[in-house]
DNA sequence: TATGAATGAGAATTCATTCAT
DNA sequence: TATGAATGAATTCTCATTCAT
């Protein structure tokens, strides 16, 4: 006998578990700490109980990282955006860096991820190195190969440093880390330092008649 | 019974105790977390026990906190920088991003101070309003100061928007964050990096010609 | 629809299922111990699910208490044996002795049911006592009354001890508690033991000449 | 200031601790096997808390062990007991044999030892094989001398078997697992067993007559 | 009948904190 | 002052048992 109105029958329940419960743990790791965070947390968040989560995961170790792997997929790929680009030179600089502001400084759950590698990273290299490679390294890539471009075809300076690319992601890192660490007590206007960033480094702070050597 | 040449004497031992003890506390958070250290780590690293710890300390939540407040002010006060400036407006933003960088980035300290900022701000939220307004809100005060004067006196740009400041330390940021993350395991070269993104925020990235609106 | 060439039918399967189980708990108990066997672990040796076990036996407590019975009842019936003997009361000591050797010492089964007798005794003493009353005290009462007999008509000694049969068994304990504790890794010859035994017992292990008072 | 009538100092009551713990473990082991033992139940028995016990041992399964081996080592040592052995072969064999029985199933600590070594014995081959090499082998050998010797000198019969020392222990055994499984429910005298076994292992039950070819 | 997801009562182990020495 | 044995609350993880499908 079907109850009417069920929303989930048993199996698509179980085939959600484990995605509740890695969004679950995701939001309690991310708000407590790895060390802080109790299983039972997790559990009482999707009012499930503690025995359930290690129907799933093995332990809270083997969770945290399945929690920080799944987190980190479900993320934008950078690669994406960066097929996308349109414009000049500066243009697709320009575009890149809005893109992939919005895809990490803005979003809350790339923001918590940095949190959790910085917060975790000494325990879990391996885990930030892999987030390293697949998002971080990428989207540097791509700013160094846009810049090469312009410097080749005489839209940017022929002085570029090597470490452009990273000065250009420098705003990114300062938005995202001034959330996590003042949250809504002393909110930033992160899209206008963004603009303002953009803004300096390509058209650099002084006056024309001031340019330094 | 005085033992003679004996190092330091019962008082002084005394005296130097509770800041033994918060140098052990910072360094063992730093490392783990605030969870995840135990009292007795802290002990054990200064060949004590952790009785000893709790004759100056009645709880580790209170050696922690004092341990941040202690680890804060014992790092560089950004005003003595400030007063020693000099030469034109670029060159005092230069040598002010350089040493703040110095005091921050490249300080082991200040930067495990920063992690534990992230990893405990959500916990602590006080702790980390007090380091913001001890360093941070200083540093960008003098940065608008600078800028301010440097509008004024035509040597920057007239146009200069308000996040500027901001975007001019935002490198400084992001190297702290990336010593966090990946360590030795994947080096930058922060002084480099800041020189690069000073050259780029005063000049910009576009030839003269290619200047934006 | 009914798939022919189906080995069991689910009837037949029904009326199987008991008797498997208690086969397979069988075997797991004696592997691990009543606490340390899960459920599940009887039920996977079957593969079934531990809820089909819970069809058939209400707990795990009357799981183990049914599969003592049950394994205990397939056992070997002393009194069948005792039934068969022929010849002299020497050759109907050793025929029994040696057929009983066979049943337990001999019988992994039977030596199993020993270990958890030993084993889990002190909680379940019935069952303990069940097992002496059907196997142990009718063999040592078919050896009382050959040894009686053999006494009579004077073919054995006439100052035989009381405790004489139970003297007979003592090395099928012997064996079976060899085995249980050393298992393969110092193998005995258990039949070469008994026929020693029963040699020494039967003749003793004096010359004649120095037999004592 | 020394409290008057206090019975043990701080010092010496660390100094007991351990083996105040391995004795209450040894009961509550033998008691109801490694599995269903709580280590809070063997804290309960000494009135201290299960905290005290893992200030000793790591874990249950050391505590497990060292119980073992320490209840092992306290056992009486049968080299000790053989070169006491004076008068004929068969005395000495009596005597020797005399003194095993009190050391091992006549004795509570040893006889659960044996249940401990068959329960857990799967789990633990090296414990039991350890336990073997230290008191059942030296015994069997040297059984195995003492029938050597009475061969030789003619005073036993020449014709013995291989098995014959193993023989002579079988009652030992049998009385030990007697008492394992039914305690006091059905006592048997051991003492008189014991003296009916090497009576009749001496003598042979047969009489001179009947003997066997 | 059979399943296996879910539960929740434990049990092992850890560690902040206390306090007698 | 310093120690470290002892405590006991908290936490991870397990597993007998239930029950909807």
């Amino acid at each position: 006998m079907k109850r009417v109105g069920k929303k989930t029958s048993r199996a698509e329940r179980k085939a959600l578990r484990p995605h509740e419960i890695l969004e679950a743990a995701f939001e309690e790791f991310a708000a407590k700490g790895y060390a802080a965070t109790r299983v039972e947390d997790i559990a009482t968040r999707l009012r499930i109980t503690k025995g359930t989560v290690y129907l799933y995961f093995p332990t809270k170790d083997v969770l945290f990282q399945e929690m920080f792997r799944h987190a980190s997929t479900s993320s934008a790929d950078p690669s994406t955006a960066i097929g996308c680009l349109r414009g000049s030179c500066a243009d697709r600089i320009r575009d890149l860096l809005l893109i992939t502001y919005e895809n990490t400084a803005n979003d809350r759950r790339t923001r918590e991820l940095l949190r959790l590698s910085v917060a975790e990273g000494t325990r879990l290299p391996k885990m930030v190195d892999c987030r390293h490679e697949l998002f971080i390294a990428p989207t540097l890539a791509a700013l160094t190969t846009l810049v090469e471009e312009g410097v080749k075809s005489g839209e940017l300076r022929q002085d570029t440093a090597a470490d452009t690319p990273d000065v250009l992601a420098s705003s990114i890192f300062q938005v995202a880390v001034w959330h996590l660490m003042l949250a809504d007590r002393r909110p930033i206007d992160g899209r206008a330092l963004m603009e303002a960033h953009i803004d300096l480094v390509m058209n650099g702070l002084l006056r024309r008649s001031e340019r330094m050597a």
